[in-house]
RNA sequence: GUGGUUGUAGCUCAGUUGGUUAGAGCGUCGGAUUGUGGUUCCGAAGGUCGUCGGUUCGAGACCGAUCUUCCACCCCA
């Protein structure tokens, strides 16, 4: 064998009863969606780098994989750029169109395209691939799918409670034994900024504070000290990380906390809505916890912001989420309220491999092998399958008449329900011989009998 | 982008302080078994040791670069 061929990294091949699980999961959520009024659309893999670059901040930039202009395009790379150490404006030159980072931002581009087409609020599902120049790690990927659903054009609190409602059915289908869909709302986080008295530093401070469960009381202080946060400041934080107890006392809390603060308070009615009817309507098997801490999310969230976690498996977050108020209004449509939530369905995969929660039914191949046992015998099993395959019954028939051993093994592998073992005697009588391969057991029937039988499974 | 880690047969891995012809299990293929698979037995094929360069009489092993794997940061699905 010539060189080993391979896949860049970060990338995966999948296999045909991988393709049956990924599968599997799209059509649990794409259900879901709908059922929940969401139509799906398309955008292209790749946009303009204009259109998605500055939109996830200076770190999201440098994760955007761009598309080398070709041809008579080359000529307009800007050498000057290049000369001057201007090497973010030379890379523009170089490369007009990026692959897409995420599914939002194109989303907002589509809204703003096409308004005139579109019914608000516009509600659609989008389940495609996404690329980021990330280093790959455990449950991150250079490719991989984001499966989202949002809703623009109106500030509703209402969609906030549906999505969390969705989450919950989504996960609760696929089986997922435990998990918390954790919220918060960038309000409250403005009010915590507020109250310290150190309003410009939000996202130092969020940051910081959101790495809690991973860096300790200790860390975040660390953290803030070295974002020169004041110590009067990271005074007034610390009390967060002792706070404790159930949704409800936590939001008393916090509304204690934030009572000088009127965007605080804001935050503070928007969240207690939401738990507020979440809790009326009953969840199926999330758990719906208020963090403070989570501040998870692009820089465009506004409102309600939204993570997912499985319990019990070391995984990062498999669903986020929020609302951006001001999405649309990059692309020069202002007032036009988003809010969001996406399904990561490669580490939802991940995690179910990793579980074992895929039903065994999925990784059936065919219902029935017809065996091959020469010219004539196979003449017969094409008319046979001809039928089969007319009402709908998945059939294939061994290409040569390879020795019995060879075909049953073949049989086994590509995991047939049924194999169809037809000689000189079925012919003669015009019947075939059905074997179930999981019990051995034979049994002699008509083509009718055969369709009636296959058909009832 | 920063720091570390990994790479030997299709897969999982051995391979001694640098020394002749690089091994095993599983899988694959052939046979035992020309109308019966998942078990068993016998046999065979399969490797420029990730790639390129260097040190050496001699490199799978040592050094450098590069790609890849996994991990911790950054960030994130």
């Amino acid at each position: 064998m010539a060189q080993k061929p391979s896949i860049p990294k970060g990338t995966r091949d999948f296999l045909p009863f991988e393709v049956a699980q990924r599968t599997y999961i799209f059509d649990t959520i794409k259900e879901v969606y709908k059922k929940f009024g969401f139509a799906p659309i398309e955008t292209p893999s790749f946009e303009l780098s204009s259109t998605l670059l500055g939109k996830y901040g200076e770190e999201g930039d440098r994760l955007i994989f761009r598309i080398l202009n070709s041809g008579e395009k080359m000529k307009k790379a800007d050498v000057q750029a290049l000369e001057a150490d201007n090497l973010a404006r030379f890379a523009n030159s170089l490369a007009e169109k990026a692959l897409r980072y995420d599914l939002t931002v194109p989303f907002a581009r589509f809204v703003v395209q096409h308004q005139n087409e579109l019914s608000f609020p516009f509600k659609r599902y989008q389940i495609q691939p996404v690329w980021r120049a990330d280093r790959p790690q455990h449950g991150r990927y250079q490719e991989f799918f984001q499966c989202d659903a949002d809703v623009v054009g109106s500030d509703s609190l209402i969609y906030e409670v549906d999505f969390v409602l969705m989450f919950d059915e989504v996960l609760t289908n696929l089986g997922l034994p435990d998990f918390s869909i954790k919220i918060n709302n960038r309000k409250i986080l403005s009010g915590i900024a507020e109250v310290c008295g150190e309003t410009e530093k939000i996202v130092a401070i969020t940051v910081a504070i959101d790495k809690l469960d991973k860096i300790g009381t200790d860390g975040v202080v660390k953290e803030l000290e070295e974002k020169n946060i004041s110590a009067e400041a990271i005074e007034k934080i610390k009390p967060l990380f002792a706070m404790q107890g159930s949704n409800e006392e936590i939001l008393q809390q916090m509304k204690t906390y934030l009572a000088s603060s009127t965007i605080g308070q804001e935050g503070i009615a928007e969240l207690e809505f939401v738990l507020d009817q979440v809790a009326k309507l009953a969840l199926k098997r999330a758990k719906i916890e208020f963090d403070v801490t989570l501040a998870r999310g692009l820089n465009y969230y506004t409102g309600a912001i939204f993570e997912v976690k499985a319990n019990g498996v070391q995984m990062g977050s498999i669903c986020g989420g929020g609302r951006y108020d001001d999405l649309t209004g990059l692309f020069g449509m202002k007032g036009m309220s988003g809010v969001g939530i996406s399904f990561g369905a490669d580490r939802i995969y991940d995690v179910m491999n990793e579980l074992n929660l895929f039903p065994e039914s999925l990784t059936k191949g065919v219902k029935l092998l017809f065996i091959n046992f020469g010219e004539k015998e196979q003449a017969f099993c094409m008319y046979v399958a001809r039928q089969l395959r007319n009402e709908g019954i998945a059939c294939d028939i061994y290409p040569s008449a390879a020795k019995l051993q060879k075909q049953m093994k073949y049989a086994n592998d590509i995991r047939a329900t049924y194999t169809a073992l037809v000689g000189e005697t079925e012919i003669a009588e015009n019947k075939i011989t059905l074997k179930d391969m999981d019990s051995g057991e034979q049994t002699r029937c008509t083509i009718e009998e055969l369709i009636l039988k296959l058909k009832e499974e």
